[in-house]
DNA sequence: AGGTGCACTGCAACGCGTTGCATAGGTAGC
DNA sequence: GCTACCTATGCAACGCGTTGCAGTGCACCT
């Protein structure tokens, strides 16, 4: 996997800028793939060198031009590739983990705060993936092909958060106990 | 969060060599923060470079020599400085969503294939994980301190997996479903 | 009038993570 | 006798991800 294979997916989808591209990693895609401006950039560049994408400059008045990219031929046939390809399965990383073991080495009264700071922010996420499942998937019992593909994938960024909220509520309530 | 703290507790909780250090991220540590033996060896000679830890360099017969490393005070004060930090929440990232998301742009089929295949290897590990449970925590009640933090690790790699494995469960299902 | 934020592109530098390779003796199986 | 794997350390190179910075012009708030 890597970047160029996400951006792909995104601009078959639809047309767009590296800025625009940006935009959407922040949203949707990007909470699966994360990615900044500057990889974008980097490397959209390196694609439209190996002619994946073809790139048609937009003058705009009153901003900057943009270039918006579009996929040709050969980038469709090189995601077709990918996509054909296994995927090594992910790993879990995360440094929570390594301050939870850590714990007894410092002070387990910062560490049991630390993970409730963590917890607040995960259920953020939820919560905002929650939104968007009420707002886009309101029958989820319906939907086919692409669109059941991208609810599928908001289930699985669901789960995950629901989980590592779960865990952070077992933490706390033990590292309570073990404080007191 | 650097591999450098993770190596921190690692030696912290017992000395060792570079060579055993790998070793123990192959296991229990590395489940929630992957290293191989070059980043280790080239952070252990950086972190030596910085006072963190010292080694005794100690002779075998039949195998190499070996260097057994111990944290330092410098280390030990720069673990509590870095147990007492913030650390930023970690996000997902996993190639198989943004395949998922992409599936109806090359063959369906196949990646319903690439989902079954990931579903195994997660089962696989959360079975090791069980395992792990089922040897050092038979009791997970009576745990305290140190041992308690372990234990609660594992839980976190539990529960991520069994996540995983669950949300695979209903994409394989969905994904047959529309396209039968 | 000044500050902040947004839209848009990009460079430069650094560090982390990965891969391939090298060395070298010991053990185990075919 | 050959192959292969284990212990043990390390170099060299590459690419991905992050951070800081730069420039331009409009809109909005104070």
């Amino acid at each position: 996997m890597a970047l160029e294979h996400a951006i792909l997916v995104s601009l078959t989808e639809r047309a767009g800028s590296g800025y625009e591209l940006a935009r959407r990693f922040d949203r949707s895609i990007g909470y699966f793939w994360p990615a900044t401006h500057q990889q974008i950039y980097r490397v959209l560049r390196r694609m439209h060198d190996a002619g994946w994408v073809r790139h048609t400059e937009i003058a705009q008045d009153g901003r900057p031009d943009k270039k918006v990219y579009r996929v040709s031929a050969a980038g469709k046939a090189e995601l077709a590739r990918w996509l054909a390809e296994p995927e090594d399965p992910a790993v879990l990383r995360d440094g929570l983990g390594v301050k939870l073991r850590g714990a007894s080495l410092g002070d387990p009264g910062v560490v049991l705060t630390e993970v409730e700071r963590h917890r607040a922010e995960h259920a953020g996420r939820l919560a905002v993936y929650r939104g968007i499942q009420r707002r886009d998937f309101p029958e989820p019992a319906t939907l086919h092909g692409r669109d059941l593909h991208q609810h599928l994938v908001l289930r699985g960024g669901i789960r995950a958060e629901e989980s590592f909220v779960d865990w952070c509520d077992e933490v706390i309530d033990a590292l309570r106990k073990d404080l007191s």
